[in-house]
DNA sequence: GCTTTCAAACTGTGATCGCAGGAGTCGCGA
DNA sequence: TCGCGACTCCTGCGATCACAGTTTGAAAGC
């Protein structure tokens, strides 16, 4: 199971999902880890073409990113990853601020060991990724740190309103990093990691929500040097 | 236009929306004023047949609404609004307090004479409804008072998460007031009226949150005598 | 009256096609 | 060289159909 799997999985259990479900976390996969950036066209024919189905099950699963504000459906001829603005991101960055600090708190309670060895590994690889530079690897590595901490939560709700929001903000981080130089880059995590090992539910808090303010927070500003970003 | 409209609109200004937006708004208005409640199955054929149209823009709807946690696609022959549980009730609430009371402060520097007016038309009209018992209606009114507040403050993330927890719990709450009776149902908006009046941003902030804490709160706690509901 | 089995009905899903509209490109004239 | 108009191409969208699977209801047996 890879660990930056959907934060809240809809499939039932032991089942095939449809195609449409598959398509979709393969969509989802490439907007949260930076694969498509902002500005950029998609089309429901050329996607189906690229993933060998028809268009129907790329509808159902486009139809679905559109309701998550990942893609927008502008007209015809005219899907796109939305531009990044500045007022859009400070509000995407308020929101990560208001809620995945709560859901770190409230899954603390249920870090187990073999949790806490795990999010230790995928810290490690995402160390790994800041050596050598590869932003889609650390994109990769930081959504499953976080997914796999807020997952603990079981606050379904909480959790499916923060994968839309990293839906919508990993295009234009992902351009961001790669602008910035991801050997630049500093490991957050080491701070939330150690709140969890010594069970301070208000310093993994803190630590989430500085994660977020440094890593996203004074980056992101930075790559808006105007409203409009591709 | 509608005051209980979308809270973020999507469709371009001065264009004819496709169908499929036409019966998402549809069935969205039907999920938050509780036209519709938990367990009940749907079926793109059955909606398509009452709506008059083909079961394309149906299904393109439910894959919105069900994008946004409002229904939920079990396996063939099941589309259900889901039925609420404790967790679930918990957590929606939980999220609720988070976002809501952020959305009323950052609408207070916006709110002009014109939308308070408008805010006070609506509660008024809620109060006719508390008069009459008339569940819908007041669901109605108090989805539009909310909307129009947070509507105001132009937050377009933060407002796509708080319609879609309004969404989720719409179909549960209207149960809970019916059976409660609406008649006992008490007006909880004078106190954020009256701090937009004098722009006192933390008494609108406490005041939305104690109108939540106590309407949905308390209320919803009584309607969940058994882990499901129906 | 209850349980089990089977058939029918209904469903979500995937596929395909056609339409109308918008985007993109090219050519011509100033 | 630039702007505008015409034309072409590509698109989202709506409609329809078929399939496989699930649910429902009826009938038979105990």
């Amino acid at each position: 199971m890879p660990e930056s799997e959907v934060l809240v999985g809809s499939a039932a259990p032991d089942e095939e999902p449809p195609m449409h479900a598959s398509i979709y976390e393969e969509l989802r996969r490439r907007l949260i880890t930076g694969k498509v950036v902002p500005g950029v066209g998609l089309s429901t024919r050329g996607l189906a073409l690229e993933l060998g189905v028809s268009q129907m099950p790329v509808r159902d699963a486009l139809s679905r990113l559109s309701a998550e504000g990942a893609v927008v459906i502008r007209s015809k001829r005219k899907i796109e990853v939305p531009p990044m603005t500045r007022d859009r991101f400070a509000d995407l960055l308020d929101c990560r601020l208001l809620l995945e600090p709560v859901a770190a708190m409230a899954a603390l309670p249920h870090i187990d060991t073999e949790t806490l060895a795990q999010l230790r590994r995928i810290d490690a690889d995402l160390d790994r990724a800041i050596e050598t530079g590869d932003v889609i690897a650390y994109m990769e590595c930081n959504s499953a740190f976080h997914f796999g901490l807020y997952r603990a939560s079981g606050r379904t709700t909480l959790n499916r309103l923060i994968e839309t929001l990293w839906l919508q903000f990993g295009p234009f981080m992902r351009t961001v990093y790669s602008d910035y130089g991801a050997a630049k880059l500093i490991d957050q995590h080491r701070l939330a990691l150690d709140a969890i090992e010594v069970g301070d539910g208000e310093a993994l808090r803190r630590a989430i929500a500085s994660d977020i303010a440094d890593g996203m927070g004074l980056i992101g500003h930075r790559g808006l040097e105007s409203d409009i970003v591709t």
